[in-house]
DNA sequence: AGCGAAAATAAGTTTAGACATAGAGATGAA
DNA sequence: TTCATCTCTATGTCTAAACTTATTTTCGCT
């Protein structure tokens, strides 16, 4: 079963990754450039701009003007990973989805927070502890804190009723977000919401989204044990 | 400091960004079409659409034939994260690289990868088991398998000295691959070999690639406790 | 040989115009 | 009403041609 391929530009894509896995075009080979590709496949140059480029995104060529089109030689693979919305990663597996808000107040900031948020320690900023649940078994504890400077009007919210994530990306797009992930064994209070031991090995996301008038909140999403984050193919 | 706009598209693109974070253009909304942007900001529509193509990428936008584009209610929002070659991380750091292969056999696939890989349990492949330094300290425990089917010679090779990802990814270009995050309790023999303690958070890449003969290779890297893998903005 | 200026080249971008196609909305039959 | 069909529209894609720009190569001068 060959699956049509939806453009020319994908069809070129396509064969020119084929030409690369079987080794046709070898690692560090400079392949024909645009010209001579769109005289092969019969189709305009800029299609062929757009094919490769795509393959360039993808860290499979390295293409520089002048020098040509080469087959990138240690490809740092890039993936994209898509971070869901608890929600609807909760629903989409089948389980009925509920949260409780643990803490909701305003609170000086710590340190750690206010360097994430290029704030000054000890502003009042809102912060709240939340924990998700699938089927009323914990699936994520969430630590977040909220600028109300960025994101005017989350004081009045209550953030039992509306989710604070699903509040806030609907309501303070981004411009900007660091994000990383990192494992952590559970503290107490983590082991407490998550219904596990203290010490579980606990995936950690931590993210902090910025738009032009500052930091917007800062998270820190616990899974509970055995959670696995798969990237998209 | 206004950074000049790499291209019109780009410009475009910005503007378009600027208005959805300013909520001149709300969650839900349908943005004028294609034809009015390009009166608006004077290009051709093929220059709209490519902007407006990249927005729909990250998610902030949904466009539909007929129906327009429209705002993101709920963007699930996508990040690239950039696997790094393991020594080109540790340089990046300042420090210098080794690696030590601990064991390197053929040996019978256990069920738990023969599913991961899409092969029959108890095939033989090549069993590697190799620590990754950073100047003398273990940064990375490598656990792989690697398919001789699909990647031939890799039985003759010696990957004390050469690195098997490097020689791989430089040997055996794929097509797809799956990959998860989690996170794991360090074991005993993780211990050991990073040097660490039993029970330590390790945060864990497990990652199978395939070309086009089946799968290559399938890996578990468990990074030393504390590591943060950061998501490229 | 060494160096700097000039030429050449391949990718990057844009444009106007054309046709394709999904799918929302209108229309009409049962 | 309800359902199937038609129509129309906004996006998707492609083309040929032109211009831009980073970089390499060449060439001429010292």
């Amino acid at each position: 079963m060959i699956e049509k391929p939806a453009s020319k530009a994908q069809a070129i894509t396509s064969e020119v990754r084929r030409r690369i896995v079987d080794r046709e075009w070898r690692q560090g080979d400079r392949i024909p450039d645009e010209a001579e590709l769109a005289v092969e496949f019969g189709v305009a140059r800029a299609t062929v701009n757009k094919a490769l480029q795509l393959l360039a995104e993808e860290g499979l060529l390295d293409r520089k003007r002048r020098a040509g089109t080469h087959v990138t030689v240690n490809p740092a693979r890039k993936t994209t990973l898509t971070i869901p919305i608890v929600r609807e990663q909760v629903e989409g597996a089948g389980m009925e989805y509920s949260h409780r808000v643990v803490a909701q107040k305003l609170s000086p900031l710590p340190a750690d927070i206010a360097a994430r948020m290029a704030l000054t320690e000890g502003a009042a900023l809102i912060h709240l502890r939340t924990v998700h649940y699938g089927d009323s078994r914990p699936f994520q504890v969430e630590d977040r804190w909220i600028n109300p400077e960025a994101a005017p009007g989350a004081e009045l919210i209550d953030f039992q009723r509306i989710n604070a994530n699903e509040w806030l990306v609907r309501n303070f797009p981004w411009l900007r977000n660091d994000m990383a992930f990192s494992a952590e064994n559970a503290n107490a209070r983590d082991a407490r919401l998550l219904e596990t031991r203290q010490g579980a090995a606990l995936l950690v996301l931590q993210r902090t989204t910025f738009n032009d008038l500052g930091a917007i909140t800062s998270v820190r999403l616990a899974f509970h044990p055995g959670y696995q984050m798969l990237a998209t193919p």
